[in-house]
DNA sequence: GAGCGACTATACGATAACGTATAGTCGCTC
DNA sequence: GAGCGACTATACGTTATCGTATAGTCGCTC
């Protein structure tokens, strides 16, 4: 009756638990309930628990790196490029992807699997977005800490818990400036 | 033959698990067992897991206000304390009160009550943060978003995984001088 | 040294999760 | 329409954890 469930599948609802509330909260059985199917079919697809976290870093060391790397290949103008980078992580447009990004990292905290994988991805990220600053006339060292501070900035800020909207988005704006617009006036 | 142990002794080494594993690895019988005693003790304490999670929290709001007062209110000269501020966060001297940072926001994504504690914290630290910028001649706004720039940079930078010792320390300086010397020259 | 308050130790029942085993179903091909 | 591969459903044993109950111990006071 039901279409067949990928891999994919139990992946993405995977993610959507860790997104809500971290890998611990990651149940097989309820998982399979999720999908409406018991936990039978989980085992056809996965070894077990740790395959399904493997396979989950895995799926997501690689669209990050697709997605950064798409962003910025495609970039014409420098400072748009870094403003909608800046965007994804303060709009309140991607709750998901956010959530799923700080759940990864939280995982890292517990996991050397989980940490070597934030670590790929930080690396090509941050090399991603010196690279945008140094095409701003930025030199080397200070391109770097730029991206740092940028990504730094993106991170932590979902994990200040402050403000209403009108007055955070006055503040973000703000911030955009010091991170992104005053780099590109020297 | 051992000396009692008080209700601190119990939240104590469970911020320590905390730290090390999240909320989710505070197992009653773990903590005991860590303390050389049995669960029996616990409920002794406390009526249950959410009461010793609910003080927990209490504690930590307790000495993150005073603590965050005390460095304000002893200030003389604003740059430096808030190079201080940035030390406590970047330096690896205070690996464990990092940790704890991290973990009571990853925390604060699952429960209510952990994200209005780090909400009561967050507002005090802003203020108190802004007020430093202030005093450094930062318009009302602009101090704003230089403290939440400033604090979302401290807990980002311990999410992003990348970098050697001494390339790390490079970018550091870097980036406080983007955060705090930057900020005095207007 | 009896008794009390403040604990700790042991034992228990309940629930939830993991992983396995086994039997069933479904859709496709031949 | 038989058979096979790709699954799903059910049932089971095991372990971990929660919380409770109950009995013990320890140190102090009177």
């Amino acid at each position: 009756m039901n279409i067949k469930l990928l891999p994919e599948d139990w992946i993405n609802e995977a993610f959507a638990m860790l997104a809500e509330g971290g890998v611990d909260s990651i149940k097989i059985e309820v998982l399979a309930k999720r999908l409406n199917v018991t936990k039978g079919g989980f085992y056809w697809h996965f070894k077990n628990r740790g395959d399904l976290l493997e396979r989950m870093l895995e799926h997501w060391c690689q669209r990050r790196i697709e997605t950064i790397r798409g962003q910025v290949a495609r970039e014409t103008d420098p400072v748009a490029t870094l403003n909608y980078l800046l965007g994804l992580y303060t709009d309140q447009t991607n709750p998901r992807g956010n959530a799923i990004e700080l759940a990864v990292r939280s995982w890292a905290r517990q996991s050397e699997a989980a940490a070597a994988t934030i670590a790929v991805v930080d690396r090509e990220r941050l090399a991603a977005v010196a690279g945008l600053f140094r095409s701003l006339g930025c030199a080397d060292a200070e391109a770097e800490a730029r991206a740092y501070l940028f990504y730094s900035y993106c991170f932590g800020q979902s994990l200040l818990a402050v403000g209403h909207q009108d007055e955070l988005d006055q503040i973000r704006l703000l911030c955009g400036r010091l991170l992104v617009t005053d780099s590109a006036h020297k």
